[in-house]
DNA sequence: GAGTGTCTAAAACATTTGTTTGAATGTTTG
DNA sequence: CAAACATTCAAACAAATGTTTTAGACACTC
């Protein structure tokens, strides 16, 4: 079956690729000890920012890998299914990559430098912390929930997240501790007097919300089948959690400031709800 | 090299490996052409709650073979491996159950067995709501970062959460919407007037905090390392989020009020957080 | 004690999958 | 043009893995 990518090969393989004469001669390439393959040809370009010209095949080798591990996970996903999304040959990967697992990594850098060409996290550095708070939310729903389906950036970090592998590392320095340094600037600036753990715990309560919603989403769309991810639904997200996250941000400031002087007021305070 | 498992060798005669009449009863089934192994032995308790007694090595195997997919996952877990921590033969799975996608679905029922006897997640169903929500948060948190290592039980579903198989829709049934469910009448009574969209919203902020230290456990671990999940730590995250999810369903009731007559007034609400 | 049903051991089998290989083709360069 | 380099191709290889098979052991029944 994967002979489906037949299109690319129009020029040599019209003609019959002479069969045969494989390994029977066993000295052919007197030189070049050295696999040719040695020296990788990504190696003027591994991780810096450089153009690093794309060859039509490597660049389309990274989207259809993109695209695979983030529906498949490094582990579960096949170089045979990644080169005929890629229409390319099963050698390709080891040829522009050294492997499955470099090219993972590559794919997870390529990832990274994609999403930092989108929108910031918060547009308006200025504005006042509440409303760059909701900015940082917006943002972040619509990067984690984005509903063009394209987006596989995000599911790749996060499935990264759920099962780390090799990449986590750098995925984390890249990307996840500098968005949770936003948010922590944030909420350090709304309740001044906050400690390590309290900022610690409300910046997981933020995050977590919006990410129930990516992780477990083959749940929720059993349990609430009516509701697509359409962009109103993700304003409404956004919305709820904006709301739902001051009010918790004002209660946690509230019982520790309270926890203080008396331990019981937090029974008090919850009862506000209703 | 697979035949790492050695020891395995003497199993009958350490174990004294019981005595007999384990479905011996079973005479019932006179005739037999079926290769023996085609009628699992396993038809007589598929999924009921019945007593199944349990041969040493199949409740060997559903124990070891829990843990094995708790870590890897359907897919990545390999019978090999469940075998030998399962001091079992290879050809044990397929026997006792049909093969490893079966023995996998067992697994998940089994888990679910298990968890049924453990704690409920309301302890006092009089309580008022507010109470009962504490008691909630407490035992969700518990089940699902249970800080005793055996607890493969909560890590599996969560596995099954984020990369469903065919045994998620039982799953959801058996004991993710029983459980959605108790939250959504927790805060339904707390807040009447929330309508459909709001009750969704607002169980999945409080499940999906919870659930964050459990799905994102190797980003968190990274970015705060000093934090062990130590008892006390679990105490402080259940009590963080009591106290910030009793804060935000208080502001979205607020919103949801407030939004009736003006939209505007939210930003004054996020504002006090100050 | 033979027979039967239950269970396990070890090897074999079939399939999938990442990687390598040897050659052909295309492009550039002297 | 010829040599050198870069890229692609089809086939083969090697390892891992789920499953099946065959043979045998054990406990109990008749």
């Amino acid at each position: 079956m994967a002979k489906g990518r037949k299109k690319t090969q129009s020029p040599r393989e019209t003609r019959p690729r002479h069969p045969g004469l494989r390994s029977r001669t066993a000295a052919p390439r007197p030189k070049q000890k050295e696999p040719r393959r040695q020296d990788c040809p990504d190696r003027d370009c591994p991780d810096g920012p450089a153009p690093c010209l794309p060859p039509s095949t490597r660049q389309r080798l990274l989207e259809a890998a993109g695209h695979v591990f983030a529906d498949c996970g490094l582990k579960d996903a096949t170089v045979r299914d990644i080169c005929t999304r890629a229409d390319a040959n099963i050698a390709a990967i080891n040829y522009h990559f050294k492997g499955k697992e470099s090219l993972y990594l590559h794919v997870v850098d390529y990832a990274h430098e994609q999403m930092s060409h989108g929108k910031p996290m918060v547009l308006d550095a200025d504005a006042p912390a509440i409303q760059r708070l909701q900015q940082f939310i917006q943002a972040f729903i619509a990067r984690v929930l984005d509903p063009n389906s394209p987006s596989w950036h995000a599911r790749l970090m996060l499935r990264e997240m759920v099962e780390p592998s090799a990449a986590l590392d750098r995925l984390i320095e890249n990307t996840i501790r500098p968005t949770f340094g936003i948010l922590r600037g944030i909420l350090l600036e709304l309740n001044p007097d906050l400690d390590a753990d309290g900022l610690r715990l409300c910046t997981i309560s933020i995050i977590g919300q919006c990410l129930m919603h990516r992780h477990c989403e083959p749940v929720l769309a059993r349990l609430f089948p009516c509701c697509e991810r359409t962009p109103e639904e993700l304003t409404r997200i956004a919305a709820h959690v904006y709301c739902f996250s001051t009010g918790g941000l004002a209660a946690i400031q509230e019982c520790r400031a309270g926890a203080a002087t008396s331990p019981s007021r937090r029974k008090g305070k919850g009862g506000r709800t209703r």
